[in-house]
DNA sequence: TGTTAGCACTCTATCTTTATGAGTGCTAAA
DNA sequence: TTTAGCACTCATAAAGATAGAGTGCTAACA
């Protein structure tokens, strides 16, 4: 109850869902007529005016001039979400679809990860980004110094997630290849298994101890092994189908499409956009200013987080106009995190 | 000469010249007065209009419609581009920008690639592109099998230019760690510093009589450093700066933009894109229709090869308008391209 | 008290009309 | 061969006219 006493009741919620509806599917403001005549609320035109003036009081809507339907507001968007709209299974061709693309062997996850973008975006008609598996939960499974010519060595570390890193190091002249295999085995053998805390904590120095001579690029290796588990200067996120949201009437602005891009194109950006805070398995939802990006006021971003048995590992997610159709993009962000997680699963567990 | 008996002389040139950069500099037709005045020809505007309609008969330049001035066709930039265009030498600014960028020590050659690209659509405004090294023509360097799970195992090769590939593969129930590690051994001695053709014709056959037992994960590997060599599914090529072609006026419809985004969202399609056919060093002009490609009839492309020693292993390119800045263009890529090979040059000669 | 018909009013979008002016091609004179 | 002069074309912008969707308000009604 605000301070005109206005409060919801069903019917507002019958106009404010049928408001919600039509404009997600026309993307011209909602007037009464329009919802009386389509949405069969067995009242007249006038009756809906007089809800509608309600709701714009509580800021569910808003009218773009004086005579113009209403389109929802963020709020709107926001209780709608949250309360009416209803949840829609995938239909059977979308579903075939993504349990098709997981059905076969994993080869790559970098592949992997790409294929489920292209999915994604191409079900959801949205711009899709999925993060790909973070080293921070994983652990060090393989290290390997490969030597190139005499002077540089390749440092080539292996998470027990899959993912591989590699960066080049300079050597020593002194240094032979039968150096960089002792130095490779014994780290393998200290590091095994251990996440990035441990080999931080407890082992550096035993590692020194046993590898006096070769400091120097054990020093390098270990930073790479560090950068491994940040995921450092790496292609961190898949990004694709962008031209999707051109489709829509928002998007019209080549301004708009100007300043989505060039965010769009910094990685970093990227990351902090699908960064999800809590780790539950739910799909998280952020509309318009929710998503605390001033470039991207006029958007939503539907995201949730992937796991390889229990770890949240990356995560998946879309970004369209805030006149995004929900319901649809929910339902296939959790059936997509589900399979994608599926598919992980049997790769490292099967 | 044409069937008019029209030739081009060498008033001719300097009108033609005038117009193309004009023509670069405002977006807009350029008319007779605009010649006279900004490039003080010594005649009467009259004058130039008879030269315009000369050019425009021997297919040089156009008019968008009767009472406009005139705009270059493919033809005239190419004429422009060949024949009237003054080279250009970098800024200091410009110059500095790169050196500093290559004069830091390579870690890793994607990071390379991926600040090449940045660089060059900076400095171009323009979208870029940039063809990571092609294994075609390195050599094989360093696998390595790395178990992960009971099931399954990584397949690493390491190219003797410094990239390297991965891929998961399922193992029988029987392997152990020490058979992957023979393994591993045998192909490296076998294979080390071979090229792709060596390793199919000569010695496939050597390897299976010495790993009799292995056979099912010896062609799994073998696939992968074949597929190593041919680059299959993996991320072949940088793309970035696309929001920079946005600023030219050209795009200002959204339906342009949004076949244009398609196109540069497949890969393949980049790849067709930049694959150069001559190996020379000299910096290729696509022009307009020259590029072959119907969804960007009215774009260009300055594209450049650059090399590791004397082999060629991948290429630099940029795509923008055709109304872009071919002369500043020009010379910033073929700088970029001797930067970047004296940049790999050094890591791996160094 | 809630609902509805009626109506005047507002504002946008679209279409037409009307300048305006940049630029041309042609002709005839220098 | 060059140029001044002039009639002509066409895109663009500004101004006005029209239509229509939709509103808010008032008064009547159940």
């Amino acid at each position: 109850m605000n301070r005109f006493g206005v409060i919801m009741d069903d019917r507002k919620r019958m106009v404010l869902s049928a408001i919600v509806n039509d404009y997600i599917a026309t993307a011209e403001p909602v007037g009464s007529r329009t919802i009386v005549r389509k949405y069969k609320l067995g009242v007249s035109p006038a009756t809906v005016r007089n809800e509608m003036a309600d709701l714009e009081e509580l800021g569910y809507v808003q009218q773009p001039h004086t005579s113009a339907g209403r389109i929802p507001s963020d709020r709107g968007y926001r209780y709608y979400v949250d309360y009416l709209m209803q949840q829609r299974e995938l239909t059977g061709e979308e579903a075939a679809l993504i349990c098709k693309e997981y059905e076969s062997k994993v080869k790559d996850i970098g592949q992997v990860i790409q294929r489920t973008g292209q999915l994604l975006s191409q079900l959801t008609q949205c711009a899709a980004m999925v993060l790909k598996p973070q080293s921070g939960m994983s652990a060090f499974k393989h290290i390997q110094l490969v030597p190139i010519f005499q002077s540089n060595a390749i440092v080539i570390v292996v998470m027990d997630t899959g993912t591989v890193h590699n960066r080049m190091i300079d050597l020593p002249e002194s240094v032979t290849p039968a150096d960089l295999e002792t130095v490779s085995s014994v780290l393998n053998a200290k590091l095994q298994g251990l996440t990035m805390e441990k080999i931080k904590l407890v082992l550096i120095k035993e590692i020194y101890n046993e590898l006096v001579g070769h400091r120097h690029f054990v020093d390098l290796a270990m930073e790479l092994i560090q950068d491994s588990f940040s995921l450092k200067s790496e292609d961190k996120v898949y990004l694709g189908g962008v031209f999707n949201i051109l489709n829509q009437p928002e998007f019209h602005n080549v301004e708009k499409v100007k300043t989505l891009l060039s965010l769009l194109e910094q990685e970093e950006q990227l990351c902090s956009l699908l960064a999800v805070k809590e780790n539950t398995g739910a799909v998280t939802v952020r509309i318009g200013g929710e998503i605390n990006h001033k470039d991207i006021q006029e958007c939503s971003m539907v995201t949730a987080s992937y796991q390889v048995g229990d770890r949240v590992v990356g995560s998946i997610g879309v970004l369209g106009p805030t006149r995004m159709e929900y319901a649809k993009v929910i339902g296939i962000i959790d059936f997509m995190r589900k399979s994608l997680s599926q598919a992980l699963e049997r790769v490292f567990q099967g």
